[in-house]
DNA sequence: CGGTGGATCTGA
DNA sequence: CAGATCCACCGG
């Protein structure tokens, strides 16, 4: 079952299902440990102004237009690919940001491509180590990650999380709308990245520096 | 902390 | 077209 076939929620909702949730590519498998929600443009249900769809379709967006389900996969300040699971009605866009894993398989695959990595825990940690440890890459983009026969799948969990294991906060390296907790993570696990505020970051009616 | 890095978007 | 921006990471 993926997400298409579940009631859609709004953009914190489908982050939270997503936690907990297993992705595979290639014989590396990731428990997904750290997400954020992101929503879309100004005129849909959860104008989002962090949002790369905020300002419209363009051609790097375009997946998170289309169905539920897709992986939108972005390079991030030049070198980093990180990864999305579209999450809105075809037409509506929002997006889960996936943004660390615990490796449960394939840790020597995944070792081999992150030699910098210091410790198993920080293997998948943060957006584009997550993208690094699976081999990730652009021609990824747009992959119907609940096909079975998808190169890279998701497994949603079998059984959600108990709310009271999620943490939520604002998102990390978002300059607007900072005020919104649409980071979430499981309580307790070690691979959930550390936090960084955007430098930029300013809530609603805070006096610019 | 600073250096790195390239696709994408915006507005001439 | 050039310039600004961007949902980071690493090493020191």
């Amino acid at each position: 079952m993926g997400l298409a076939e579940l009631e859609y929620g709004d953009p914190p909702e489908m982050a939270r299902r997503i936690l907990g949730g297993t992705l595979t590519a290639g014989g590396v498998v990731v428990r997904i440990v750290e997400v954020e929600a992101y929503g879309g443009p100004i005129d849909g249900p959860w104008p989002d102004p962090a949002a790369h769809s905020y300002r419209g379709q363009t051609n790097r967006n375009a997946v998170m237009f289309g169905p539920a389900g897709r992986l939108y996969v972005y390079l991030s300040y030049g070198m980093h690919l990180c990864m999305n699971v579209s999450c809105g009605p075809d037409g509506t866009p929002a997006a889960v940001l996936l943004r660390a894993g615990e490796v449960v398989d394939g840790h020597d695959i995944v070792a081999a491509r992150r030699p910098a990595a210091r410790s198993a825990a920080s293997l998948a940690k943060g957006p584009g180590n997550l993208g690094s440890a699976l081999g990730i890459g652009l021609a990824d983009n747009g992959t119907a990650l609940f096909d079975a026969d998808s190169p890279i799948t998701l497994a949603m969990p079998l059984f959600a999380a108990y709310s009271d294991e999620i943490a939520s906060g604002p998102r990390v390296g978002v300059s607007v709308a900072a005020e919104r907790e649409w980071r979430f993570w499981i309580r307790g696990s070690s691979s959930v990245s550390s936090y960084r505020r955007s430098p930029k970051a300013r809530l609603v009616g805070e006096p610019e520096a």
